[in-house]
DNA sequence: GCATCCTTGTAGGCTGGCTACATGAATGAC
DNA sequence: GTCATTCATGTAGCCAGCCTACAAGGATGC
């Protein structure tokens, strides 16, 4: 009995994928097979362990059973270990070299990423980046097919939803006041929450994360503030911002200084967003994508301090 | 070039099983292969990691390089994970099942077996048992084909060369005399280097481990003995015992007790030898592997207390 | 009820890895 | 020095395993 279900490597690999993708068509495309050739895998290994059933029908799609979670973690593990050899081998062949794929929030990337190419210039280390506006429950989709996801978090430096994945903290960016040059309020060093009550707001769309500093504003100052327009695009805020004498939240150091802006924190809160890497356990562990994260907290620690 | 030299489970396996085993053919017969197979694998892995030569002419055979020795070890590790995934499916499946392959001092087998196969009657696991006079340096040889080799070491409860072996002491057993009933020195509870210097031994052939304790005692003494004869089987050197006023060095516990024989400890001396169960770190992780090891462990701790 | 999205089954093709056999190099006995 | 032995390796050819292409069937949501 013990001799029939002989666990295999390539098994582990195909149930882990199947866990961090979700469906047989997902896993396909990734590893550039056929639906139909997945299926097959997963049925020869379903065969090869006893005929236990490792995945069961799901709405249209399927899903683990516990019998499959427990060998898809298995997976982990092995490619884990998989990758460590390959970085020692890297290490050994005098290469920190290879092409690191990065996913980043565009506003972090301002931010992180002309210091991180500065660093790696000199290095064999190249950077494929993607920027994408990230929501913060769709991390773990991410880390998938790139290295190293720049994201944020509002909760504190680990973001929800990363169970299985390394997070690592690249900087605190507190949350500002953005106001025109020459406003009313510019001339403090900081506003209070009674202070920015009295002027019409940009915001962002109702639940996106900025809109947190807004609510506090409000439960501070006692009663709620006019909200002009709810944008996405920073950019676009910021122009509008300077033309005028209303105000908006935004991050500190992603917010391009001078063109007639400036920065104010609100007196007493301490409002800010984490950016933070993502990465998957195994991609972690290549010496390309250690360097390429080293660089991206070094970047991080030179902003802030 | 990092795309290039990817690193490959089964480059390693092969790699690991090479270092193991030394040459091309041994691999060959342990994979049930032709040695041409495995030398077209090594090619092509050679090839898939960039064309660093892993393995280089040695004689007849070859060895591998530094870059080989570094993938051969984490092959190690690699098979580790992979057992210790197997070992948790095991778990899973609710089976301790399956054989465990003993390779045995037939002395320690003596001693241990019996309490062993008692121990594991009632559970799934089965062990397949070889007895074999084992070298101290060939245990490392006897770990690729055996899941447990029971071995003894006269050094200390960790044998020489098992640099990447799991070990586990299971029992450490005196060095005795043993003496004929009624001989004159079986009525001191104690015997001493200067009482045995008077008479003739049996001993082992020159070299064998169990000839330290006559060293030791003509040492102590300051003065040879004479040995009548040099022999390596206990069974035989019990039955000469038992028929002259000569004595031999023998284990305790592995002596059958009675028959005519006693056993006295020479006072002031210490000798002893380890009883000591050598392992693969991957074969260790099965779950009937560990099994089988407790029982051996707890067997070992009975016949001290 | 229809369009969509998923998985699964079948038939057939391709290729990677194997065997069989031959060759060549190093070693050690005589 | 010669010869037998013991390794590794190269070549040709075979076969199983794995893949694709295509078709079909179940679940879901408008």
């Amino acid at each position: 009995m013990n001799d029939l279900s002989r666990v295999d490597p390539r098994h582990l690999d195909l149930l882990r994928e199947l866990a961090d993708r979700g469906t047989v068509t997902a896993v396909a495309q990734a590893t550039h097979r056929t639906p139909s050739a997945v299926s097959q895998q997963l049925r020869t290994a379903q065969r090869e362990l006893g005929g236990v059933p490792l995945v069961e029908p799901h709405g249209r799609g399927l899903r683990l059973t516990e019998a499959g979670r427990l060998l898809a973690d298995g997976g982990r593990e092995l490619s884990r270990t998989v990758a460590q050899v390959q970085a020692r081998w890297d290490e050994f062949m005098g290469s920190a070299s290879g092409t690191v794929r990065v996913a980043t929030l565009p506003s972090a990337a301002t931010v992180l990423l002309p210091g991180v190419l500065e660093r790696l210039a000199s290095t064999g280390v190249k950077l494929e980046c993607t920027d994408l506006d990230i929501a913060e429950s769709e991390y773990s989709g991410m880390v998938a097919d790139h290295d190293i996801v720049i994201g944020h978090s509002f909760t504190g430096p680990v973001p929800a939803g990363a169970e299985h994945l390394v997070t690592a903290a690249l900087l605190r960016e507190p949350l500002d006041i953005a106001l025109r040059a020459g406003h009313p309020l510019a001339a403090k060093p900081q506003v209070t929450a009674r202070d920015l009550v009295a002027y019409e707001w940009y915001g962002v769309p109702l639940g996106y994360p900025f809109d947190g500093l807004r609510i506090a504003v409000e439960t501070a100052a006692g009663r709620p503030v006019r909200v002009a327009q709810r944008l996405r695009d920073n950019r676009l805020i910021e122009a509008l911002v300077a033309a005028s004498d209303r105000v908006a939240v935004l991050p500190r150091y992603s917010t391009a200084p001078g063109a007639g802006l400036m920065l104010r924190p609100v007196h007493g809160m301490d409002a800010a967003r984490w950016i933070v890497a993502i990465l998957r356990p195994d991609h972690a562990e290549r010496l390309a994508v250690r360097t390429a994260l080293e660089a991206f907290q070094a970047v991080g620690r030179e902003v802030v301090g």
